[in-house]
DNA sequence: ACTCTAGTAGAGCGTTCGTTCTAGACTCAA
DNA sequence: TTGAGTCTAGAACGAACGCTCTACTAGAGT
């Protein structure tokens, strides 16, 4: 029976959208949860800190799952990641511009403050880079290539939605997708031509 | 005489770029710029966010400045964007990955609770996106498409920095601006060939 | 029927927050 | 020398912060 718990954690994440680490209060989180500050410090004893960790973990597993949904659909990693992104602006759009993602967010603010959090985040972004970098590997890439590629595409979404939050616009996320999209292909492409060249040379 | 309002905002500065907005006291920013309250609320009256205001407008225009150097020192778009993206990472290192860029560390945290921090900020990523836009048009990128690529490379330069910070390690941010600088330069090669097409035409 | 544990409930702790306010010090024109 | 204006200095305010603490309730196990 843990349905407390998890109306804390959809709450926090919510108002971590909104507000980051230090702009949201555990009043507040109270408040949205329905819940007791006795539950909180029941579910999360370390307090603030362990209950933004268990945020930032399991929303990054719930987003890791939706982009292996995307790239499931598909052979092209490049129409994956273009997907990707313009589901994230639809998103954004239809939010009143809350941030799609808290991790970011609280990434960037507490980095150089709270490191069990810098932590927990630095594993998310790397599970991530990781599965794209998977895909990109499989459709012809060779594994550095495809993680450095993979981790750009990820700072560009991360970097999409602080502009789109910043100028009400989620058509700069749509944008730099269609971008990492053609550099998703055209990296492909040049893997694939230097492959041929390669077999060309009876190698 | 306003080497004291020099030293707020420059301590001002540091500290958002640390620990953002909300994560800044102003206590902090007093013992750090060795300045009393009195002066703080004399230099800016409405308070912290005046003074964060002011923060975001300034700096943003000297990184302005910056980056119209590195265009300035050649006519290739895509070298100056590559060499913006190395200098950058070279500060993260050199500064124990405290933020390079307060401004999207603010906009992404007070975007929803303080608009007019949310235009500052807006106004001086407008201004970056048009410096670098009117230099990819004068190489030779239509209106619309110079626009929306700078507007990604701003995307990723911001998203870099995120990742870097997280992972504490700054060569995301070089991988990620030679693949902007791959993407600059394609897009260029791809207008200047239409170009081509269009003159073969008689057009 | 009794105990034990999980979870609820919220008053209250010490601290720090942004801000206000009063008082004093310096500069320079009149 | 005076007076006005600029800037310095920091004590003090009410509000809000994260967190601790004690008391209570519900239900499972024996």
């Amino acid at each position: 029976m843990a349905a407390t718990r998890d109306r804390i954690i959809a709450a926090t994440n919510e108002l971590f959208r909104r507000g980051g680490y230090n702009g949201t209060s555990l009043r507040q989180v109270t408040d949205a949860a329905g819940a007791p500050t006795g539950s909180l410090y029941h579910f999360f004893p370390r307090g603030k800190a362990e209950l933004a960790e268990a945020v930032i973990t399991e929303t990054g597993a719930s987003y890791l799952e939706l982009f292996e949904l995307f790239a499931a659909a598909t052979s092209d990693p490049g129409a994956a990641v273009g997907a990707f992104f313009d589901g994230a602006a639809e998103t954004l759009e239809q939010s009143d511009y809350i941030d799609v993602c808290p991790i970011g967010t609280v990434a960037r603010e507490v980095a150089n403050t709270h490191d069990r959090l810098r932590g927990a985040a630095d594993r998310v972004f790397s599970s991530w880079i990781e599965s794209l970098g998977k895909h990109l590997e499989a459709a012809g890439l060779a594994t550095t290539e495809a993680t450095a590629l993979a981790a750009t595409v990820v700072a560009a979404l991360e970097g999409s939605f602080v502009l789109a939050r910043t100028r009400r616009n989620a058509d700069v996320v749509r944008h730099t997708g269609n971008h990492m999209r053609s550099l998703v292909d055209a990296q492909l492409r040049d893997a694939h031509n230097r492959a041929q060249v390669n077999v060309g040379r009876g190698r």
